[in-house]
DNA sequence: ACACATATCT
DNA sequence: GAGATATGTG
């Protein structure tokens, strides 16, 4: 190889952006010729400002001379290690290893480097360690042990980065999934759909029918909305939960609940909720104005689905509406509930329409008719207009560009 | 093996 | 705090 860094270069990737063919051809060969590996996309400058935004370490000004290509490592491991100091806040470490890097000096230590990237690539050691572990034990732990390689396989699967192993093993942040208003109320929607009792994440994923859109995603919001007592993220925002409902702590009384596997059944929970132990009575949040139904105990609102972790909110009715008209009349910040109003006649037409015209909604949206969101949902909009002009067409990364980080 | 609920992490 | 990921369970 032509540098003796290689063993710096050969871990790296170049994303080469450049609508020069020509030119694009070149470089890609002098970058390949000193071992980046070189991503070379179509001239792209949303694409280019996204990944500066989302982490790339170099953005060089064309035209690039041999220099700068043969050295770009040593930024991208300057980076590198001043991202490292900050995680481990050991300023020691960092003088250290940026005294070591002379940037007068053009051939950096190769041992140093070698070191620096075996810290690239600890997930794969971390990796192999788990495989270790799993050839070693022999006992009850193996089906665990199994079980979390077969996540971690099926993750990477998930994922659809297989054409790229090395960006694979380095990358592991993920799409953030957004959950806007018009995300949630498609949630909800799909919960009023699926019914009491049928409200499980895979379902859920399905009646939405959002592109993109995991069970593993959807399982976390869903988990966030029953943590929060089924209120809307708006209503979350704007009215907190009272924290002194109970004399049990949040994780006391989430462990006294946990039943796992299956979700209960609404006839079940309704009559043992007068037998409950009376330390795990749940506070009302109706007193919070967040919500309003009848108010005789025999109507307390109920959020589905886990009606066994939120006894307090059984409604023996049309609980459903109840719980979207909480969210239509809680958006924006604004409690425009009143009390004594009958939800019963909400429908989902009503409760579109309300969610809609109290918050930023696209005005084409419907709820659950197949709209699909496109990438630009999930992903960040640059907004950036075409022929903008930026410094240069080379980045440097160890990310996933096309990844956005919560 | 799978999906779930919950805990923990980022 | 939101969302992702890990863990334990049915």
């Amino acid at each position: 190889m032509a540098s003796a860094c290689y063993a710096m270069t050969e871990g790296l990737h170049v994303m080469l952006v450049d609508h020069d063919e020509e030119n694009a051809a070149e470089m890609v060969d002098l970058l390949e010729f000193y071992g980046y590996k070189v991503v070379s996309d179509e001239y792209n400058e949303l694409l280019a400002k996204k990944a500066l935004k989302e982490g790339a370490y170099l953005f060089v000004k064309k035209p690039l001379n041999e220099e700068i290509v043969k050295h770009l490592w040593q930024f991208m491991l300057t980076k590198k290690i001043q991202k490292n100091e900050v995680r481990k806040e050991s300023k020691d470490e960092y003088q250290m290893n940026v005294d070591d890097i002379d940037k007068d000096n053009i051939v950096g230590d190769n041992e140093k480097l070698s070191g620096e990237k075996n810290n690239v690539s600890d997930i794969e050691e971390q990796s192999d360690n788990i495989h270790e572990a799993e050839n070693n034990i022999v006992s009850n732990g193996e089906c665990k042990l199994r079980r979390k390689s077969r996540r971690k396989n099926s993750k990477e699967t998930n994922e659809g980065e297989s054409e790229n192993t090395t960006i694979n093993k380095v990358v592991r942040q993920k799409n953030c999934t957004k959950w806007t208003a018009d995300l949630h109320a498609k949630f909800m929607k799909s919960l009023e759909l699926l019914g009491e009792g049928r409200c499980y994440p895979k379902q859920i994923v399905e009646v939405m029918n959002v592109p993109g859109l995991t069970r593993m995603q959807v399982a976390s919001h869903l988990q966030k909305c029953r943590s929060d007592n089924w209120r809307s993220p708006e209503e979350r925002k704007y009215n907190r939960r009272p924290s002194s409902n109970t004399s049990l702590g949040d994780s006391q009384q989430k462990s006294s609940f946990r039943k796992f596997g299956t979700m209960p059944h609404f006839q079940k929970n309704i009559s043992n909720q007068g037998q409950r132990n009376p330390e795990l009575t749940f506070p009302t949040l109706h007193t919070n104005s967040t919500f309003v139904s009848g108010e005789s105990s025999t109507q307390e609102p109920l959020y589905p689905p886990q009606f066994h972790v939120q006894p307090h909110h059984l409604n023996i009715g049309n609980s459903f509406n109840n719980s979207f008209s909480s969210i239509s009349y809680n958006v924006g910040g604004v409690i425009q509930q009143q009390r004594g109003v009958s939800f019963e006649t909400l429908g989902s037409q009503q409760l579109q329409g309300s969610i809609i015209g109290s918050t930023n909604y696209r005005s084409d949206l419907t709820l659950n008719n197949g709209d699909r969101h496109t990438q630009n949902d999930y992903n960040l909009n640059l907004n950036v207009p075409h022929g903008t002009t930026y410094p240069g067409n080379i980045m440097l990364s160890d990310i996933d560009i096309e990844s956005n980080k919560c």
